[in-house]
DNA sequence: AGAAAGTTTCCTGCTT
DNA sequence: CAAGCAGGAAACTTTC
């Protein structure tokens, strides 16, 4: 891909780009606080009581493994893990057997559920997962907590933990066959976590069994409905997390007969873009997906004609919103996430003078790797990052505060205070 | 294609 | 002396 020729940034020393920056972190700020994270509620409550009373989690999971972080260095039988993060708010685990043959788990953390417990005694966890090449498509399936279970957790991201625990222990005791093309690995984990009424078991994917862009959607299974809906959240990054995915639990058939107002019922605002997609398939084929930057301007097209300003597609541009996945693309979002997410952070980073925002980096090097790991920078030092940190002081992003390796966070700095998160 | 924004890299000088 | 801070300069990457 060309690239521009090297411009100097003179403007950043000019004094007018500093405006513009603080213009357009404003309008986003705006935009942000009315945006996804606004109501993580995603099955109706009927779907929800109907898991409260069926989902029972086994003490003995074996959460204490996981300390703050999910991924950290597993002790014992069952491999060891590395984390990755991927494209968006996909969050990635990978396990390798004792054996060495490799299982690879993708854990699609749905935001919001994960970010708010939504009450105290309720904390939801919704994710779906889905498996390397070796198995199918796992349903999606909701765990709400069991007050015995919610009770001693600090939050639903350790839930999540536990519940992950025990899949990939599950995983990793052979209850599928690796290199199988298929089979049937999941009833453990359905018998716990779902109901059959709401998440049926799948047809199990046979090597006949055609992927969904190869069959019309009219003709479409369940799982065919499941697969378009998980690729229409990654293409497009759709902010899963108001997508009731229950409503969706339907043939193609029943999907194409639901009207537009179904889905923006079913899905909220990211219905509009599922409707317009899916309506677009129908029409065009699957040829509609072969001009990405087409498709991503007509998608655009219509998150403008419906005035959705506020949608999980606007959400990429608005990486703040995605707080609890760390995904923010921003330094001083990175910074600020880091801050809010004790699950993350490890020690990394504390808090100094909570409501002032002021905040020390206790582990720079750490800081700076895990920076480098999110821009994918095995170069990154802290040395680097004081720079760039030392940039948002023109911005008003952050303030000086005359110590090391303190920092304070600016006027223009949004999303850190307790009252207004 | 080109501009803007946001770093990243390198550097010198200074402070703790 | 090492680590960190401050900030200039230029290069680089991504997004629009």
């Amino acid at each position: 891909m060309p690239h521009p020729a090297p411009s100097c940034p003179s403007s950043l020393h000019t004094g007018k780009r500093e405006d513009d920056v603080m213009h357009k972190s404003a309008a986003q700020e705006g935009a942000c606080r009315t945006g996804a994270w606004a109501g993580s509620r995603s099955c109706p409550p009927a779907c929800r009581n109907q898991h409260s009373q069926q989902t029972q989690i086994p003490q003995s999971s074996g959460t204490q493994e996981f300390s703050a972080c999910l991924p950290s260095p597993r002790a014992g039988g069952g491999g060891s893990w590395a984390q990755r993060q991927d494209k968006g708010k996909l969050s990635a685990w990978e396990s390798h057997s004792p054996s060495e043959e490799r299982v690879t788990l993708y854990v699609t953390v749905i935001k919001g559920a994960v970010h708010k417990p939504e009450k105290p005694n309720g904390p939801v966890c919704r994710c779906y997962l889905y498996t390397g090449l070796q198995v199918p498509l796992f349903p999606l399936f909701t765990v709400l907590a069991a007050p015995a279970f919610s009770g001693h957790r600090t939050s639903s991201l350790d839930l999540l933990s536990a519940v992950l625990t025990m899949m990939l222990d599950s995983v990793t005791h052979s209850t599928f066959l690796p290199n199988a093309s298929f089979c049937d690995p999941l009833m453990s984990w359905t018998d716990l976590f779902s109901s059959e009424e709401y998440y049926p078991a799948f047809e199990h994917q046979t090597a006949g069994d055609p992927y969904w862009t190869s069959v019309h959607p009219e003709y479409w299974t369940k799982r065919h409905v499941w697969e378009w809906l998980q690729f229409c959240c990654e293409q497009y990054r759709l902010d899963a997390s108001g997508i009731s995915f229950c409503h969706f639990n339907v043939s193609g058939l029943q999907l194409c007969s639901m009207t537009q107002e179904e889905f923006r019922e079913a899905a909220g605002v990211c219905g509009e873009y599922l409707y317009f997609i899916l309506q677009n398939i129908r029409a065009q084929g699957y040829s509609f997906f072969n001009d990405t930057e087409e498709t991503k301007a007509a998608i655009r097209d219509c998150a403008d004609s419906n005035c959705l300003k506020t949608s999980g597609i606007k959400g990429q541009d608005c990486p703040s919103h995605s707080r609890a996945s760390l995904q923010s693309s921003h330094l001083w979002e990175f910074v600020r996430d880091l801050l809010l997410s004790p699950e993350e952070n490890c020690g990394i980073l504390e808090w100094e003078d909570r409501e002032q925002g002021i905040f020390r980096v206790v582990k720079s090097e750490a800081l700076a790797k895990m920076w480098g790991q999110r821009k994918k920078n095995d170069r990154m030092t802290y040395e680097k990052l004081s720079r760039a940190l030392r940039y948002y002081y023109k911005t008003g992003i952050l303030e000086r505060v005359d110590r090391r390796l303190v920092y304070k966070f600016g006027k223009n700095a949004h999303g850190w205070q307790e009252d207004k998160l």
